[in-house]
DNA sequence: AAGTTCATTTGTCTTGGACAAAGTGTTGAC
DNA sequence: GTCAACACTTTGTCCAAGACAAATGAACTT
């Protein structure tokens, strides 16, 4: 019964995995930024304390963002908190909001089977696509902001993504398969293990009528674009969490277009491109998951001659 | 078009994010092994041919069944696969085996919907249980040897652990939930990504009534034990793929059982943890999944007299 | 506005040495 | 035959300071 692991000093390695910056990075800011500048151990190693670590992952977050590291990394934590408030989008306030947070109120008292529950009876009220628009979107907004500020524990983060997978599945599921086309591959590259992103435009799509398939995150470019001529695919969707290294984006969709015969569209979508303007041939780049109903339905117009709208 | 990515020779992070092995592990080999001994570039930095990651991932993989590196370091693809095929679990030929190797055989070829159509249509016949132990167990067998060997694509291994979680997360959610006791907390330790272990267990306690949450992969020990203590679970349901770290099983495990308190069981599965004998209070380690009906009915006998048997 | 040039910033890779933690094997006692 | 203690070997991780290309930002011209 022993928690004190927790606040234990960390070593370089720990902090790795936990922050996602790599020891050599962490060992070169030091050198130049004087942070952070970890206590040695008796034979000379790095041990980091809970509030450096802290800080680091606010950090990176803010990295993430297009902040500069010469910018953030004299601050300490409350100077870090207010350039993060700054920086997160506002939640669009709608009639949802108030069942929203009381879907989190379930969560942080880990009322899983409640939550369940609740997101089941909302779905079964709106349907398939105004669930995902209306309530899952706003609350997974709510759930991100919560979490870079640490107000959610592990278990807690984790718990509403099963949750919100299980019922998204279901109800993807459980739909009548119409097969119209075009026939969309949804994934998402490598790093990128976020499943929620690719889960809710399937849902969409499915509710289109589109021919689906998911392969899941993390599959490497060459790999999504082999199985996407193979498998005669019309459109590759791609979801990039705020998690997505910033700088990467740009680098990684130009390769990918420059591997997927250009008759495939790209669709790309999520937090992690949001105020990003990509200009590549037949490349589509969403704000909002409330655009990809448009996105099916534009498709058709254009390739099937709009019979289908 | 270009794939010829693929081909190219990687630098020492790709490889490390590819194989798992550190690049200070890497560099250390190379100084004492001789292997492997990669080109370099005009700037003297490290270029690793694919035919090295390739003998690097078969080396990872038998390390993590036990192997030591002085023993496996110097050897060539073939003799890697030799002793790989040593190693592997040889498939139980039950009568199931040919429609395992037709589903497979559908994944091959790209089938989604094909491949989700026979597995719930032999779902429906077999029940959940049988559906598991009879079906998915064995699959995921021939699935897991084919990778190491290289001869599944990442897609085609992605395409599967979403079909199967599919259709066992729908007939989670179909069952009728009793919530007869045990409370079981489902989830595996940092590190470990493989989500189709846990899904398998909580199909097959759900299925005894018991109260089931999942939590997902990879969430860290202080997290879990202290969510456990908070939600009054009875037990602590783990599991361990084959590609956990063998030397950090049991450590891991250890350092678990110390946090948790010792009414709370833990009951360990897995391909990660065959052939180990682990002595702690109150943890049952499960050697096939055809157990955990057994472990549940224990439980019952055990603290409630067996009147729910 | 949209390029072009130049200086600065920044992350990744290099080397060889050091050392603890884990594994192996031998011995001796019960 | 099983277990504990011991020494010996193997093995992964960490350190330091230097190097350099790729990305960024600023100042400039077109």
């Amino acid at each position: 019964m022993n928690f004190e692991e927790h606040v234990l000093p960390m070593r370089i390695a720990d902090v790795e995995r936990d922050t996602g910056i790599s020891k050599d990075t962490l060992r070169v800011w030091e050198r130049r930024y004087q942070f952070p500048k970890p206590q040695r151990d008796s034979l000379g190693e790095r041990l980091y304390s809970q509030d450096q670590v802290e800080r680091l992952r606010v950090i990176r977050r803010l990295l993430d963002q297009g902040m500069r590291p010469n910018q953030v990394l004299g601050m300490d934590l409350s100077e870090l908190h207010l350039l993060l408030d700054a920086h997160s989008s506002q939640p669009t306030d709608t009639s949802r909001h108030a069942t929203c947070l009381s879907l989190v109120r379930l969560l942080r008292t880990h009322c899983s089977r409640e939550l369940r529950r609740s997101l089941n009876s909302i779905l079964i009220k709106d349907g398939l696509q105004a669930f995902i628009t209306q309530t899952i979107v706003p609350m997974s907004g709510i759930i991100g902001n919560d979490w870079i500020r640490g107000e959610l524990t592990v278990p807690e983060e984790h718990l509403y993504t099963e949750q919100v997978q299980n019922v998204i599945r279901h109800a993807i599921h459980s739909q009548e398969t119409e097969d119209v086309p075009p026939r969309i591959l949804l994934t998402t590259f490598p790093e990128e293990g976020h499943c929620l992103g690719i889960l809710m435009v399937e849902a969409m799509c499915v509710s289109e009528g589109a021919y689906c398939t998911s392969l899941g995150t993390s599959v490497p470019l060459p790999d999504i674009a082999k199985y996407a001529m193979d498998g005669k695919y019309d459109v590759v969707a791609l979801s990039f969490s705020a998690a997505y290294p910033s700088r990467d984006v740009i680098k990684d969709l130009k390769q990918f277009r420059h591997i997927l015969p250009e008759e495939i569209s790209i669709w790309a979508g999520g937090a992690g491109l949001i105020q990003k303007r990509i200009h590549l041939p037949n490349l589509a780049v969403l704000t909002d998951i409330d655009g990809v109903p448009g996105l099916v339905r534009d498709w058709r117009q254009q390739f099937l001659g709009g019979q289908h709208d």
